[in-house]
RNA sequence: GGCGGCGUAGCCAAGUGGCCAAGGCAGUGGUCUGCAAAACCAUUAUUCAGCGGUUCAAAUCCGCUCGCCGCCUCCA
């Protein structure tokens, strides 16, 4: 049983082969730091995170590089709108970017260069390229020639002509080709600068990856990510710079995710968030709102290729399963443990079963392509086991039925941290949430206590007339009431 | 126009040719409860957009039709 991801280059699911046996390099395009990440930039990242959470959980080393563009148009024109340096601008946005990681609880990769302190290294790729008659200088600019790259289209599966057909391509009369794409451009007066064989200018967007991946990664690594946007033309571009300089093959497999859509209200249709399209949330808006593993559960619940729609409902949904799953942790950490000396047990053979198998299940479901959808439905599923088991557990517990509690416990923590989740002792999660919630409510919880006494004080005297009022009244409130055996608890109602 | 993808229950979403088409949310009936809530049990797609084809066997493979989305310009 091994890895199986799908491979855009070749369409189909591969199984992980790393070139060097047991350790896995990866290249992930990051962010171009002029603005603050929305959704869209929080998927991208979740995925990768959970990608390389998986890979090490199977065992192997993961060398996990993420870039930084922190030179750019889009900087320069975000920098000069505002008045501030680019490189202040850039900067900033790397903060509030990690700010939002941090929100997600996520690890930092391994490495993460900076397109601005890798110019030499740019610079270098340029000349080989050059020299090998891949690429040419007009006017302090420097643009590759893709009619001298015959594989050009290949990720992308387009071809020269087609491309031409119905593109919107700007006239440069400086270009050989019309899809010639920059490699280096000369500065204009003001903007930032670097020497180079051409003239002052900056490095053109694609050339950075090339770059970077080559001096940390090597030639040729085993897996290069980034959204579905970026296939055409940024990796098909990365791919011909990199293997026309190296003539070696670039990169083995290529993981591209889905997007994140969000319904226009004005067409009833769902579009792809982006920033020319102004329909983006930002990562920091859903930080104020929701519970970071709220957010990874509605992101993986789809496959990560897949599109996925946005929405409160499925936030709240995503919410409600959440709790779920910590409720059932929770239930069992609250089991009144006294064991019997009996060798009976509550457990049924296909209880047992249930529990002893989620690892392998988990795994098979995120062996295939990272089905994460799968997986997850997978720690439902034990949790209802658990749930049931605890229904019916005795005042007094087999050993061995506790055993497989416990066992049940720490294999769906274990799972579900692979995708991020279940992080928190369920107790902190669960109370975090009633205090969250209460914010909401419109009475505080000293008052609820009071009128939880009062009602209580009616139970005992069977006046279920008053006791339903002061339920139905704290209802109105949103303040749900539970009698258990050990006495009231009570929980806010999200509606 | 070129290329890629999607269409599975009220909603979300798995399904790598062959046991009863996972799981979640919502719903319904029941157990429990003074009544509730939660939990549990049962139930909710004789069917996978439609039509053909391949096969002993297809949601899964092939073709066509319809609908939707994305890329081809910066974009995760």
């Amino acid at each position: 049983m091994s890895v199986r991801i799908y491979n855009t280059l070749t369409q189909k699911k591969e199984p992980l082969n790393p070139l060097e046996p047991g350790h896995v390099k990866l290249y992930v395009c990051g962010i171009t730091s002029y603005d603050y990440c929305h959704i869209g930039h929080a998927r991208s990242s979740l995925v990768f995170d959970m990608i390389v959470k998986y890979l090490r959980y199977c065992g192997y080393k993961v060398t996990f590089v993420r870039n930084f563009t922190d030179i750019d148009d889009k900087i320069i024109n975000r920098a000069n709108e505002q008045g501030t340096p680019p490189s202040q601008l850039a900067a900033r946005f790397i903060d509030e970017f990690y700010r939002d990681m941090d929100y997600l609880g996520l690890q930092r990769p391994d490495i993460e260069p900076k397109a601005t302190e890798h110019i030499d290294d740019m610079i270098g790729l340029i000349e080989t390229l050059i020299a090998k008659d891949q690429a040419y200088a007009v006017d302090g600019d420097v643009y590759f020639a893709v009619e001298h790259f015959p594989a050009y289209g290949k990720l992308s599966r387009r071809r020269l002509e087609d491309m031409q057909a119905g593109a919107r391509i700007t006239i440069n009369e400086k270009k050989r080709h019309p899809m010639d794409f920059a490699l280096w451009k000369h500065s204009k007066a003001g903007e930032p600068a670097w020497d180079s064989p051409w003239g002052p200018g900056r490095p053109g967007w694609h050339i950075e990856c090339s770059a970077m991946s080559k001096k940390y990664l090597g030639d040729t690594f085993d897996i290069h990510g980034g959204g579905k946007d970026l296939i055409f033309p940024h990796h098909e571009n990365e791919i011909a710079q990199s293997e026309a300089a190296n003539d070696k093959p670039f990169v083995n497999m290529w993981v591209h995710h889905g997007f994140v859509t969000v319904r226009n209200e004005a067409t009833a249709e769902n579009e792809k968030m982006s920033k020319s399209l102004g329909n983006f949330l930002t990562i920091r808006e859903l930080s104020e709102k929701y519970h970071p593993e709220i957010l990874k559960l509605f992101i993986f619940s789809t496959q990560y290729r897949n599109p996925l729609e946005y929405s409160e409902q499925a936030m709240l949904d995503a919410e409600t399963g959440l709790t779920r799953l910590y409720e059932s942790i929770a239930g069992i950490d609250a089991i009144k443990r006294k064991p019997a000396d009996i060798a009976g047990t509550v457990i049924t053979d296909k209880e047992a079963d249930k529990i002893d198998s989620l690892e392998e299940r988990f795994r098979q479901a995120m062996d295939n392509d990272f089905n994460t959808a799968q997986a997850i439905g997978q720690l439902f599923d034990a949790a209802k086991t658990v749930n049931k088991i605890l229904r019916k557990l005795p005042e007094e517990q087999a050993p061995a039925d506790l055993a497989r509690l416990d066992q049940a416990r720490e294999a769906i923590i274990r799972q579900g941290r692979v995708i991020g989740i279940l992080n928190e002792p369920a107790q902190v999660f669960l109370e975090r949430r009633k205090r969250e919630t209460i914010r909401d409510a419109v009475i505080d919880p000293a008052a609820i206590e009071t009128l939880i006494a009062r009602r209580n004080e009616a139970r005992k005297n069977k006046d279920w007339k008053l006791s339903d009022a002061i339920r139905d009244e704290l209802l109105a409130k949103s303040v749900e009431l539970k009698d258990g055996p050990d006495g009231t608890t009570w929980s806010v109602k999200r509606d």
